[in-house]
RNA sequence: GCACCCGUAGCUCAGCUGGAUAGAGUGUCGCCCUCCGAAGGCGAAGGUCGCAGGUUCGAAUCCUGCCGGGUGCGCCA
């Protein structure tokens, strides 16, 4: 399926071969070898490090063992040469019948292709979005949400068992604080003033929760203290929150398969259980810490606190669970949290965070290290923001009354679609410019619109082929001759096909969606390119007057648009079949 | 002060966890439609990969130290 670990399987076999021959010794490892496309075609189809990597531990000069591998490859009927260059790269050139098979690996599993089992069924866990249930998703979370769902579509796609989850902050302060401007909405619906004081949530999208409150309780909640309502107001505002958040990424296109609540870990005895795991491991101590240098609080006095010995797991300085009145820090149920995580059986844990929570990485990941006894690796990604534009200029939000510009909003200019694939148009870990007017322009200057574009195209070949009488259904396209492919700009598309497999196990290895986009846009460039060289040359127009030649090319078009496809619905985004 | 992220063409960014002459897009300039969708394509020009060392056959990539930008730094989550 995937060419180049073909390749690379006949390379370690001839270097097998080799040693046995007595020309390398025994025991080598093999580990650094590869086999790449180079970057330079002229390099031939692949090349191998392999030579370069072994002279070392084989005592033999690089060249001498590119000659022997490359004439222990020529056994090989599928390599027609094998040249040695520079330092001791060997460039193999591959027989044309290897790639014009890769029609018909891509026809026959459709979009399936590229699926992968390098992740071996692991069990991971992808965490994303957990954004506050006290408001409407913004944009910042826009981002984070679209990541995190494609890594977890990306990962599934290699063979990943994947769990999307969710993880509710609802068990601190900033959900009494919820529930207080809440309060406000509720008064405010019984006709009184609002009191919006400093410190709550000013914004518009807790009227309605204060409606509802409302139609719920009547004036039963008025006029009486915060012990008799507090509880209630925060539960109901936050399931309304949540609602709200639930049908946000559903917009998106998101589906959570858990949702984790913080609440739930309080009084459960599950931070308790977390914190003794620490504890017996010797990690958990009573101590001061030292005010940070350089930049010491105003209010700084040394506190005796309750700590985590996160030093002892990579972090910098120790961090505490318990505030100096003994309740929780936010840490703690965090810890919690992943603990719960890792009994759950989880192999490998992945956390989406925003760029802002950068300095929690150290201490999460010494606790999950810490909890797991190494065992789990937890990677952490953040998110940069995102910069909103309008026609090139920056798109001013408003400071005031807490209004700002939300994932629903970003969702009803642009689509579900657009959102999506521009939200991956970036590495997570810089910054992201979203023009509302750009990501909608119907032009090259728009990847999303060039991709689907390349898919269109395709679309409108095999609309065109069909008017003019040729076959041209999913089974004929299979069985068509793929050896009449054997011009150099159809071999040149069809190698950049033959990439896909490969780039989606590079993507999922490093947890990095954003590659895929890089990828299609790629392909769908050479698609382009090729399209327009049949101006030219007619004899590379999908559409032949012969019904044989024509279905040839045309499997070659749409395994162009089946790896599209495919990639595209990694990234969530459905592809089009013409644009309008 | 410390930690993390970023620094690559005028601008916006890729760069396959060390490979060959560092790539796209955009902008600038010049081309290509009696031709499957020109909503596209081709070409030119554009670089001390922030700086300085180090590791090795080989560094944009790994290590160290600087410079610049961002984020964060106990009783906020």
């Amino acid at each position: 399926m995937n060419l180049f670990a073909d390749l690379r399987s006949a390379v370690v076999d001839a270097l097998g071969r080799m040693t046995v021959e007595g020309l390398l010794p025994p025991g080598l490892d093999l580990a650094a070898v590869a086999v790449e496309p180079p970057r330079d075609a002229a390099h031939g189809d692949m090349a191998t490090n392999a030579a370069m990597v072994l002279a070392k531990p084989a005592g033999k000069p690089p060249r001498e063992i590119a000659d022997a591998l490359a004439r222990a490859l020529m056994e090989d009927p599928r390599i027609e040469g094998a040249d040695v260059a520079g330092p001791g790269f060997l460039n193999l050139r591959l027989a044309p019948a290897l790639w014009q098979g890769v029609v018909r690996q891509v026809l026959a599993a459709g979009t399936d292709y590229g699926r992968s089992d390098i992740g071996a069924g692991a069990k991971v866990n992808v965490e994303f979005v957990s954004a506050n249930p006290t408001g409407p998703m913004h944009v910042g979370h826009t981002r984070g949400a679209v990541v995190g769902d494609a890594l977890a579509n990306l990962l599934a796609f290699a063979g990943w068992n994947v769990t999307r989850e969710y993880y509710i902050n609802d068990g601190g302060a900033q959900v009494d604080v919820l529930a207080r401007s809440a309060y406000e909405r509720y008064r405010e619906a019984h006709g009184l003033e609002p009191e919006i004081r400093e410190g709550l949530y000013p914004g518009d999208y807790l009227i309605p929760v204060g409606e509802a409150l409302k139609a719920k309780y009547g004036p039963t909640l008025l006029d009486k203290g915060e012990q008799h309502w507090l509880a209630e107001v925060r539960d109901f505002a936050t399931a309304m929150m949540m609602q709200e958040i639930r049908s946000d990424l559903a917009l998106l296109g998101v589906e959570m398969d858990v949702y984790s609540s913080e609440k739930a870990l309080y009084g459960t005895g599950e931070i308790e259980a977390a914190i003794e795991e620490l504890r017996a491991a010797g990690l958990i101590y009573e101590g001061v810490l030292e005010p940070p240098k350089g930049k010491t609080p105003e209010d700084w006095e040394p506190r005796e606190q309750t700590l985590f010995r996160s030093t002892a797991h990579g972090d910098d300085v120790d961090r505490p669970v318990k505030k100096s009145d003994g309740s929780w820090t936010y840490f703690a149920p965090d810890i919690a949290y992943h603990y719960t995580k890792v009994k759950r059986g989880f192999d490998q844990l992945i956390d989406i965070f925003g760029a802002d929570h950068g300095g929690y990485v150290k201490r999460m990941k010494a606790a999950v290290s810490a909890l797991s006894g190494g065992r789990v690796p937890l990677d952490i990604k953040l998110i940069q923001l995102v910069k909103l534009f309008k026609g090139g200029e920056p798109f001013k939000m408003s400071k005031r009354a807490g209004t700002f510009v939300t994932l629903r909003d970003v969702v009803e200019q642009a689509g579900a679609d657009v959102t999506r694939f521009i939200m991956l148009t970036r590495k997570n870990d810089v910054a992201l410019d979203f023009d509302f007017d750009k990501v909608l322009e119907q032009s090259k200057d728009n990847p999303v619109f060039y991709v689907q574009y390349a898919n269109a195209r395709v679309n409108s070949v095999l609309r065109k082929a069909a008017e003019a009488g040729i076959a041209v259904d999913d089974a004929v396209l299979l069985a068509a001759d793929h050896r009449a492919l054997s011009h150099p700009a159809e071999l040149a598309l069809l190698k950049k096909v033959a990439e896909w497999p490969r780039l989606v196990e590079i993507a999922a290895r490093n947890n990095e969606p954003h590659r895929v986009a890089f990828y299609l846009y790629e392909l769908a460039s050479d698609f382009h390119g090729f399209w327009n060289r049949g101006n030219d040359e007619a004899s590379l127009r999908f559409v032949q007057e012969d019904a044989a030649a024509s279905q040839a090319k045309i499997a070659l078009a749409k395994s162009v648009s089946v790896v599209i496809c495919a990639g595209l619905a990694i990234l969530g985004v459905t592809p089009v079949e013409e644009m309008r």
